[in-house]
DNA sequence: TTGGATTGGTTCATTATTCGAACCATTGGT
DNA sequence: ACCAATGGTTCGAATAATGAACCAATCCAA
């Protein structure tokens, strides 16, 4: 592993459950030496990239991400796309809409929409790390996905989020025909209790998918009407999005007309 | 220098106008050799923090920039980076230092930060509601927003706080372009007697004044050389606070070297 | 069609940088 | 007063970065 890779791999251990991180924990949950991580730590903090809370403690992601997120965003306006369309989606549905995306082989969420029509929705954090197998999201994916690339993420350790959650590589498998037919992939109870959400696959360039929006309304709202409604909306988001970003659906994606 | 911080300087060279950059380019640009460049791309685009845009071509910024800047958005919200910049503010000038941030047409009061230096001070409040015809902070904003909001705000009746509050929307807004060109503005006597206040605007992602930081100060202690001090640290204060929630100032603001 | 000048990408011996065990100085708790 | 943390520092040994030279592919004008 490079020294770079090294660097920016101490990025990846903050998250909303621990935004600030201290040398010492660091150094445990990287497991490099203690010398090297306050090293890394140091020109990370030199570029910007990290910073230091207060007076000489812990760190924390620096002002310099912010920047380069908005220089990212004028060239390839996901971002922006994602929250005009999840508006639209939790709008039109009446429920919570939210958008991940591919990153390597983590699916992370990007950005979410409320409406404000029931008291009672499904919370999302932004930047949160959500899995393949578990979630309609990444269902959703995988099924789009080149056969290497659903290897690759089928042959992780699958954790059970609830007593639910589908492990059984060959179960998910299974399942992915079907989605690959309806264009929309399901997932009840898979990551959460009490959720039953839906999801399409946003398109990149190459035809393969690079994300997914989705819409997550607790079971008990989830009847045969609102069904129809959210996979229609769904799937018109899902062009929608992949259109605006310039983004192509494969041949075989299924039009919007399908029931 | 060190290797992670070549590799995250090369990430500088990316911009509006130049969001592509090819590795020949990027390797005349940084003035490193071929190989070093191409190696620090390549472990950059490992991290997903550049990505190449076609079948083996130009390097943009990639993804993971969006996931760090939204984890750094949730963990550093504006009221805690205020505080810090507060703190400094009010520690480098002696006096009393605030921020307000604008709702809707409404400008709110968000934190402060007092001087132990002087017993006399301005004290604040938070969550109070300021105007913006008759405060430094509101002029300041006033002076960088859309000519439609200034409009909105000059349209609604201004109350004369004080003996001394200029409430003639025409000669505010004849105040407007000396502050745009100072980059500061000041206040005296216009909401509260006794007071001398400056201020600097705090920009947003779009360029747009999100709120102001300000110094108040009692009159009889405002000297040219307070003034001078206390411009200077507004003038850099309202650049980091900008920078530290992902703002940009727009190309007209005046640079911190300005008298 | 050809030939030169680009481009992105690769190799490998040399060398400069990074590594890490051990070591401080502080802090906080018992 | 003690111990166990913490963040930070040092320096010889080991490793990873370096860069000149080299490919293969593409582009463009002659």
């Amino acid at each position: 592993m490079g020294t770079v890779t090294k660097a920016l791999s101490l990025l990846k251990y903050f998250s909303q459950l621990q935004p600030e991180i201290g040398l010492s924990d660091m150094t445990r949950m990287s497991g490099m030496n203690k010398a090297t991580v306050y090293r890394l730590l140091s020109e990370l903090q030199e570029g910007g990239f990290v910073e230091q809370v207060g007076n000489g403690r812990a760190y924390r992601l620096g002002p310099e991400v912010l920047r380069l997120a908005a220089l990212r965003e004028a060239t390839v306006p996901i971002l922006s796309v994602s929250r005009a369309v999840l508006d639209r989606l939790s709008t039109a549905t009446g429920e919570t809409a939210h958008m991940s995306i591919v990153q390597g082989t983590q699916l992370n969420a990007l950005s979410h929409a409320y409406s404000p029509r029931h008291a009672a929705k499904v919370m999302m954090d932004d930047a949160e790390v959500l899995s393949f197998h578990a979630t309609s999201s990444g269902l959703a994916i995988l099924a789009f996905s080149e056969a290497g690339f659903v290897d690759t993420i089928l042959a992780q350790p699958l954790r059970a989020f609830t007593a639910e959650t589908v492990t059984d590589p060959a179960a998910i498998r299974g399942r992915l025909e079907a989605i690959r037919r309806a264009g929309i992939s399901e997932s009840v109870n898979g990551f959460e209790l009490d959720v039953h959400s839906f999801s399409a696959p946003v398109f990149g360039p190459e035809q393969w998918p690079i994300g997914a929006i989705a819409v997550a309304a607790p079971i008990s709202r989830v009847d045969a009407a609102a069904q129809r409604l959210i996979s229609a909306e769904l799937r018109h988001c899902a062009r929608d999005m992949t259109r605006d970003i310039g983004g192509i659906c494969p041949a075989d994606f299924p039009a919007e007309a399908a029931a």
